[in-house]
DNA sequence: ATACATACC
DNA sequence: CACTGGTATGTAT
């Protein structure tokens, strides 16, 4: 086991990837140190304080606890690789992993023994285990499978929502109500729930031939924790009483809490907090150290007293949408610009798609050393088109790029979002609705709102109106912009090389 | 509002 | 040699 620490260490030590690694927890250790600082400062009477100030937000959180829905976590095993070893048996029994020699999307259990995980680059994975068996992704087959699981799910709850291909939460208590009022023998609720989440996960696996685990208790966040319980191929039960969630959280690791990540769980951990229960006895500290809505989270975590819905929120809209590219590090600017052009192709191609527009573009770029930064910018209208997202993001590129460090990641995201004229989602009014006038095709700019004869005149107006070189200018209110056209970006000669490009998602495990 | 950080899969 | 991509949200300014 500390081989594998060893292993990992070795193959990364050195490289740029863990030097920023270092230089980011060196930050996170800081800020613990200036944390427990703080935590030495206190008098006990301020403590005595803030515990029963803590005490009146857990009071309010039993309040409103709710122990009355079934609601069931189900986690595909293995996702990707299950799907794998299903349709290539000669898989099965050895160490296999899908993804890539840069990384590993999931692994079977095969694997896992010998260390390699989910998020891992393949050469690491390798290094780990030199038979490892590497798949590149098929996301077909993985979507088809999933949508099989779906089907099964829908049986149990119409309403059930997916987090990702292979897990997703349902409310079972209508499902069991029903059971109930035919002959369930002398079978209770508990036991009815139980038997039907047996059976779904049976039927998962009779029509995909894939396993499941899962997990049952009276709210999602309970229900994640418990799906992970019996895995694989496994449920676990948890009963909807105060004294057996309290029980089953007190020793139970804060990080396997969903939102309790690497860094909150470090932090926890310097207060001496690393189980559940431990967040309701250093409830004083965790007032007097985070902010309202990381108490308000861990208390709930302490409790398990969380709103028992599934996430199917009916207003709720989709926040943003984004498209990124790792590539060999590079500082040509040319191609850079070209391979930024690429994609606000693709992003406008997806808010078209999804019938979005964004009144905010964000440019997003790490450089060779792994810095992560962003730019943003909003614009006066809404936009979808290729011409205004490059508008918007390519003078920060090149603001940036003047400092001369090399790039191996270039992203742009739209926010603000509001549904395109004609289209169904979040929507906003806009003045012509409100005015009850019908648009005109126009080409207006999202800026300063002018408009111009033709596309092209419209992308190049953009640019410099965001540059500020039309504002002062001869152009009028209302009029036709003109000026010169830009020529369209061919194929970028970016080499995508070795980072291929792997539309991942980590499946199935988390901690080890 | 912007930038950066954290978290999830 | 080599460490993703997409979305949401929290924290700080």
């Amino acid at each position: 086991m500390i081989q594998i620490f060893q292993i990992i260490e070795e193959a990364s030590r050195g490289s740029k990837f863990y030097n920023h690694k270092k230089q980011r927890q060196e930050k996170i250790d800081e800020r613990i140190r200036r944390m427990l600082e703080l935590k030495d400062s206190f008098t006990p009477e301020q403590i005595t304080r803030a515990e029963a100030q803590m005490d009146a937000l857990t009071a309010q959180l039993e309040q409103s606890r709710d122990l009355s829905r079934f609601i069931v976590h189900v986690d595909m095993d293995a996702f990707y690789a299950a799907v794998e070893m299903r349709d290539r048996p000669e898989l099965r029994d050895v160490p296999m992993a899908v993804g890539s020699n840069s990384m590993l999307s999931t692994s079977n259990y095969a694997a896992r023994k010998f260390g390699v995980r989910a998020a891992m680059p393949g050469f690491i994975g390798r290094k780990l285990c030199p038979q490892l068996v590497i798949v590149p992704c098929d996301f077909e087959k993985y979507r088809a499978a999933s949508q099989l699981v779906q089907q099964v799910m829908a049986r149990y709850d119409p309403d059930f929502s997916m987090v990702s291909l292979d897990e997703g939460y349902l409310d079972i208590t209508d499902r069991v109500a029903t059971e109930m009022d035919g002959d369930t023998g002398d079978q209770t609720e508990d036991e009815v729930a139980q038997r039907l989440v047996g059976e779904m996960r049976a039927e998962i696996c009779r029509l995909t031939r894939l396993t499941a685990s899962a997990g049952i208790a009276a709210n999602g966040m309970l229900a994640k924790i418990c799906s992970d319980q019996n895995k694989p191929d496994g449920q676990f039960f948890l009963p909807r009483e105060r004294p057996a969630v309290l029980d089953f959280l007190r020793e139970l690791p804060v990080r396997k809490v969903s939102g309790i990540g690497n860094v909150l769980s470090q932090q926890l951990a310097a207060l001496e907090v690393t189980r559940c229960g431990e967040l309701l006895e250093r409830r004083g500290l965790v007032r007097l150290l985070f902010s309202e809505c990381t108490q308000l989270s861990l208390m709930r975590a302490g409790l398990g007293a969380d709103p028992p819905g599934v996430g199917r929120d009916e207003d709720s809209h989709q926040k943003s949408v984004s498209t990124e590219t790792t590539f060999a590090a590079t500082a040509d600017s040319a191609q850079l610009s070209e391979l930024l052009g690429e994609l606000c192709q693709q992003l406008s191609e997806d808010l078209r798609r999804k019938g979005l527009r964004g009144r905010t573009v964000t440019l997003k770029l790490k450089t060779s050393s792994f810095v992560v930064r962003s730019r943003a910018t909003t614009l006066a209208e809404p936009t979808s088109t290729a011409a205004a997202l490059l508008a918007a993001t390519r003078p920060a590129l090149a603001r940036e790029l003047s400092a001369g460090e090399p790039l191996r990641l270039l992203g742009v995201r739209a926010s603000a979002l509001v549904a395109a004229e004609g289209a169904a989602g979040p929507r906003q009014a806009t003045l012509t609705e409100m005015t009850g006038r019908a648009a005109a095709p126009r080409h207006e700019c999202p800026v300063c709102g002018r408009t111009a004869g033709s596309l092209a005149e419209l992308s190049a107006h953009v640019e410099r109106c965001l540059d500020g070189e039309a504002g002062g200018g001869g152009e009028q209110n209302g009029g036709p912009v003109g000026g010169q056209k830009r020529p369209p970006a061919p194929h970028s000669g970016l080499p995508r090389t070795k980072h291929k490009r792997i539309d991942s998602f980590f499946t199935a495990v988390k901690r080890s």
